[in-house]
DNA sequence: GCGAGCAGCGTACCT
DNA sequence: ACAGGTACGCTGCTCGCG
């Protein structure tokens, strides 16, 4: 007998002899695989007479095999709140679960589930712990202990192909692959044309070219793969090269094996032994969770503004022209820093990823395509394992429909009052939901309809929740906010150039998504834990403590400025007054709930809504913190679909009221640009705007001006769909602005009209009005009556 | 026949 | 394919006016 230890890194299962194997992923001297005998099950909730009836369902599989229980235990387990005997039913093999549980006449739990997830929460494996274990060949004999681990150092390798592509998109099955460049320990380019160059290596042909990369991977061995797109492209190319070419792509540690997994509407590529992360999808998960800003998700804008470099770029239209030209050292050099790239953002987002996998019990690879409420449930499924609860079912596409037509009511936005104000506070609640969450114990299981109200919680709903033994949301999200706390706790005492901090940093990163996905999971139509009653419950106490809190600093004494969601905007006099204030709220608070200082601003300005001026428009500010560091929300100039002259002049006359309390600078600005518009000689890149196309242009109704453009494009050849982004410039030509949109590309001039009256007049004349001006005074003349001094 | 007014679509933003 | 709340430009329609 042989005892080992390793890392655990991926668990999938495989079967033998009709009997099912847990299939590990390991890490120890070497990465590795080994076998586990395990068997999948799902509960029937039947009464136990009903045993020997159980036994003798049978299923019928996709190819008409039939199936049956292999065995049946009864255990105590707790649905839906409450303890209940259930039947455990093994199968013999995972796809048994489905077509058993199909003809099993009883209600069924659980058979949703993958098997690997189902044999990681079994065994409280979790993502990059130590597992020390007996070992017997390829198989684990016995599993001694599973010990967490803060380390684990990952092989990363990135990759990218070039292909050949006269008509735009290439063909798989016609068009070759001619390059391959790669990015780990070593880097280098293959081709079958040669390039002056020391990291370029001819090969013979195409078919060569890939034996050869995966002569490479074999020797760098990488845990990880990196690509970018490369689920949807580099590698079902590769593999239809392959086939063409009749070679064996082997590029998994064992085997050729790639598999294609869909999870929701994303679709990975497992290769075999491997951890293969498409940092296209990831990226698109930073994105959603406002992480990156970026709107545009091409390796070249992700890259900028991760890791805050310019990329050098070639058109990709002319691939297939340098091909054939001969520019080989530029292609060669283009397709390298592809690779370069992609390793840089992949390592850059591993730590991260490392650390969401252990802090929702969700492999790298699963992790590299999750949404962040596929992390939250993996995580409530794996507690819900932990604590014998049953986890409910996915709801039908029915039931979707359903919660998607009655969304839930939401949070509470103060109309400000237009104007420009002096002292400004500004206080917000810390994890306004999740601290709600936790004070009010809200889980669909500790709702209850007979309560008696001293023994719960009454939402501002009239939903009630028990307030004895804590609901699993709650014990979850107190466990991430704990845990991040210690987390913040233990980065204060670490040096920042320990390789530590950057884990716990992650960590603690890791940890704040989780937190802050919870609320919108409650609300999610999809999710398993869905409750409108706790989604409803958490956003009314939400109104109700932040309303609360305006009115206590009201009857305080202060002016409540405005106020959205978890945040109050004040006037102050003295600060000392605002900390008392908070200090008084704090008291009044549940104690997992705190109101706290975002900071004190010393300028702000509001401004009124389009057409009725009396009343302010929400979302939208502009102040200047005490650092001299500007807080602008909302305004054209936060926003790409408006021009650059607009929105530059804007910035303008914000700081000149801000920062100087000037006026005469304000109003200057506006006038220079109505001139240089006037002038005609603004160049396109003042004027582009910028839009982001949604659907596919042939599926609007309405012909607006950036759909107009875009089909302008689609005329000259240039490939427009669904998510293009779309630059325009409304220039001289035709009636309405549609018309005169123009695509960047094909410019000519520019409606100074337009982009005085609908863009720069716009932008700047809301705020304007605060100080007393109209729309003749900027265009026409100077201004006449006397104002006074407003500062 | 024409302009004003308005609803609805669509996008991007805020928390 | 994590939530809802909000501003606002533009199109294309209705409606009143003459």
């Amino acid at each position: 007998m042989i005892f080992r230890k390793a890392y655990f890194l991926d668990a999938d299962y495989l079967i033998k002899n009709n009997e099912t194997y847990i299939r590990l992923l390991i890490k120890g001297k070497t990465t590795t695989r080994v076998y586990y005998r395990y068997d999948p099950y799902f509960y029937v909730d039947a009464p136990e007479e009903a045993k020997n009836d159980l036994e003798k369902v049978h299923g019928r599989l996709k190819d008409g095999k039939l199936v049956s229980p292999k065995s049946i235990d009864r255990v105590d387990w707790v649905l839906s709140g409450q303890p209940k005997k259930l039947f455990k039913v093994y199968c013999n093999a995972p796809p048994d679960v489905l077509a058993i549980k199909q003809a099993m006449p009883f209600p069924c739990y659980e058979y949703n589930l993958s098997f690997s997830k189902r044999f990681m929460f079994d065994m409280k494996l979790v993502p990059f712990s130590i597992i020390h274990y007996e070992r017997e060949g390829k198989f684990i004999k016995k599993i001694i202990k599973i010990e967490e681990s803060d380390k684990v150092q990952l092989n990363t390798l990135a990759f990218d192909i070039e292909t050949y592509n006269p008509l735009g998109a290439s063909r798989e099955r016609k068009d070759p692959a001619i390059m391959i460049s790669y990015a780990g320990k070593t880097s280098g380019v293959l081709s079958f044309k040669d390039a002056n160059k020391e990291a370029h290596t001819l090969v013979p042909d195409e078919k060569t070219m890939l034996e050869k990369f995966c002569e490479i991977i074999a020797q760098e061995n990488p845990d990880v793969i990196y690509g970018y797109n490369s689920s949807n492209f580099d590698f079902p190319y590769l593999q239809a090269r392959a086939e063409v070419l009749n070679v064996k792509l082997k590029l998994g540690r064992k085997s050729a094996l790639l598999k294609k997994v869909t999870k929701g509407m994303v679709t990975g590529m497992r290769v075999d032994g491997r951890i293969h992360i498409d940092i296209y999808p990831a990226a698109r998960f930073f994105g959603i969770i406002g992480m990156i800003k970026s709107q545009q998700f091409t390796l070249e804008k992700i890259y900028e503004e991760v890791i805050g470099k310019k990329k050098f770029m070639v058109n990709r239209k002319n691939i297939w022209e340098m091909w054939d030209s001969n520019e080989i050292e530029t292609l060669s050099q283009y397709s390298l820093l592809d690779s370069v790239v992609t390793k840089e953002l992949g390592d850059h987002f591993l730590p991260l990823q490392i650390e969401l996998s252990r802090v929702a019990k969700m492999p790298l690879f699963d992790v590299a395509l999750s949404t962040s409420g596929q992390l939250v449930e993996n995580l409530l499924m794996y507690e819900a394992a932990q604590q014998k609860m049953i986890s409910p079912s996915r709801p039908s596409d029915g039931a979707v429909k359903e919660r998607l037509a009655n969304p839930i009511e939401g949070a509470y936005v103060k109309i400000p009052a237009p104007g420009i104000y002096d002292n400004i506070a500004v206080m917000d609640f810390r994890g306004l939901y999740p601290s709600i969450i936790v004070s009010y114990n809200i889980d669909p299981f500790t709702l209850t309809k007979d309560g008696n109200e001293n023994e719960c919680f009454v939402s501002p709903t009239g939903a009630k929740f028990i307030k004895k033994s804590q609901g699993l949301i709650p014990s979850v999200v107190n466990w991430l906010v704990d845990y991040r706390v210690k987390i913040k706790h233990e980065l204060k005492k670490t040096n920042k150039d320990d390789e530590k901090y950057k884990i716990l940093e992650a960590r603690s990163n890791a940890l704040k998504i989780l937190t802050n996905s919870i609320y919108g999971y409650l609300g999610y139509a999809r999710a398993r834990w869905y409750s409108r009653e706790c989604a409803e419950s958490t956003t009314a106490w939400g109104r109700k403590h932040i309303q609360e809190t305006i009115a206590s600093a009201e009857k305080a004494g202060f002016e409540v400025l405005y106020g959205d969601t978890d945040s109050i905007f004040l006037l102050y006099k003295d600060r000392k007054q605002v900390l008392a204030f908070m200090e008084e709220i704090n008291k009044s608070l549940p104690e997992k709930m705190e109101l706290e200082l975002e900071g004190f601003f010393t300028r702000g300005v509001f401004v009124g809504k389009k057409g009725g001026e009396e009343r302010g428009a929400k979302k939208k500010y502009a102040m200047l913190g005490e650092d001299g560091r500007l807080k602008i929300r909302g305004f054209e100039l936060v926003r790409r679909d408006w021009s650059d002259i607009a929105k530059n002049t804007q910035k303008k006359v914000l700081e000149a009221i801000l920062r100087e309390g000037s006026k005469e600078k304000a109003v200057a600005a506006v006038r220079e640009a109505i001139a240089r518009l006037k002038s005609g000689k603004v160049p396109f890149e003042e004027l582009v705007i910028v839009t982001q196309l949604k659907k596919d242009p042939r599926d609007y109704d309405l012909l607006s001006p950036e759909v107009s453009a875009a089909k302008k494009l689609n005329l000259q050849g240039v490939p427009v769909e669904k998510g293009s982004v779309i630059s325009y410039v409304v220039g001289k030509a035709g009636k309405s602005i549609s018309d005169k949109a123009q695509p960047l590309e094909f410019a000519k001039d520019y409606d100074p009209d337009y982009y005085i009256d609908n863009q720069l007049m716009p932008a700047v004349m809301k705020i304007l009005k605060e100080l007393g001006y109209d729309e003749y005074d900027l265009k026409v003349g100077g201004k006449q009556k006397g104002l006074g001094d407003f500062f």
